[in-house]
DNA sequence: GATTAAACCGACTCACCTGCCGGTTTTATG
DNA sequence: CATAAAACCGGCAGGTGAGTCGGTTTAATC
């Protein structure tokens, strides 16, 4: 929680959050509408994480959230906002959940090795319910026109804020802006495969082994910079 | 071609393949029955390539397919079966395309690195539609229990049979068999992982950089073994 | 306290998909 | 040729989900 790194983190939040107004709830019965919209987007990720982006349906999220269908429709008149609403709310949870993780660790041990924290930071944040949605909508773009719509930009924009802002939150790479980038595209993309793989490869530890090599590659990479 | 592959090849093939008998079609009718039949399967993962899990619809199939529903149900009659027989479809077929490819090209360079062909053979068999297919399948089936039901039993007899017969497919890596069950687990995590993050990489070099580290990354595991 | 606006409710329509089934054509068999 | 079996056809019923709409309750404003 020191003042450098929040004003980082606020940066990288900032640019991810969603159109949510940092003006607080101006109106004092307007506030129960901004809870009620939380209340359904949260459900709205549980149903997406139980039943996959096919389970994502209007019904369903305001059965288990125990509003109208009524209710749910004046909030977000289509479906497709809901998902907007989602998309949203996971890149933002998920990133800030990360930032809190690696930002912590390091005030606490600043001696030990950075990159492999980062590198289970990473991995720990990935493990998260926000990230299976993330993964679902990911799945679902790729074959749902309307979702890739919304969802593609949002990813741009995460990867886009990520390059940007990720010299400054790993110094330790000066200078070698394209290996923290090519780092960085590793890591995602084998945690990302791990998960999708997580079923067959079981509770042995496979998954451990290969996250052990994985944070072992990526500090190889920082020591031949 | 040679003989010795061959034997490998069939081996693994045989144990991957779907139900289909050896027989030759005995009976010079019933083998526009099994045509009928691959041809509804291979539109089924263009549909499923196409429009995800939830494109893949028995109306969609067989509109695309250019027979009646009447006929799509005599030969599947319910969409449970015919994915069935599109999750066996899939796997036999990338896993043959990808054993042509690795034999393929050692028997024409014996000389070259063998790792770094397996590794690029195994890149190229993920850019398949069929690995887009089982891709879709897998992602679905972390959701949907009724299709999990009939995948995971096929993903896990997949990851036997492979983690059975890839030490006498590359049996440099000899006595250093848990070294080469995590170069294989790295390597479809990876590139999976690659195929989910490819509309956010874009066509800029990364996939390619990404890649050419992957291959480097698995040769240095050979190297230090 | 009356009026206006927001939040909320449930039923209805429309479209789509699945499974079913009676009927028709084609092929195999005695 | 007769008969049976298979392949094939298209329409029907049941269920589900999205979007719409008139009506009701609750809060804000004068």
């Amino acid at each position: 929680m020191t003042t450098k790194t929040n004003t980082l983190q606020d940066r990288v939040l900032a640019a991810l959050s969603p159109d949510r107004d940092v003006a607080a709830p101006t109106k004092w019965q307007q506030r129960k509408s901004a809870q009620m919209r939380e209340r359904i987007v949260q459900t709205a990720v549980d149903c997406l994480v139980e039943g996959g982006y096919a389970g994502l349906t209007t019904a369903a999220v305001a059965t288990r959230c125990g509003v109208s269908r009524g209710a749910m429709h004046h909030h977000f008149p289509t479906r497709l906002e809901l998902v907007g609403a989602v998309v949203d709310h996971v890149v933002y949870h998920r990133m800030r959940g990360y930032l809190a993780d690696y930002f912590g660790g390091i005030a606490r041990r600043k001696d030990e090795p950075l990159i492999e924290l980062a590198c289970e930071a990473h991995w720990r944040s990935v493990q998260t319910p926000d990230y299976a949605a993330w993964l679902e909508l990911a799945s679902a773009a790729r074959t749902d026109t309307e979702l890739a719509a919304i969802f593609d930009p949002v990813a741009r924009r995460y990867d886009t804020v990520w390059t940007s802002e990720m010299i400054e939150a790993f110094p330790q790479w000066k200078d070698h802006w394209d290996l923290l980038k090519l780092a960085h595209d590793f890591t995602s993309a084998v945690h990302s495969g791990m998960l999708l793989h997580a079923p067959v490869f079981g509770s042995e530890g496979r998954m451990e082994r290969l996250q052990h090599f994985v944070a072992r590659t990526v500090q190889q990479m920082y020591d031949s910079r």
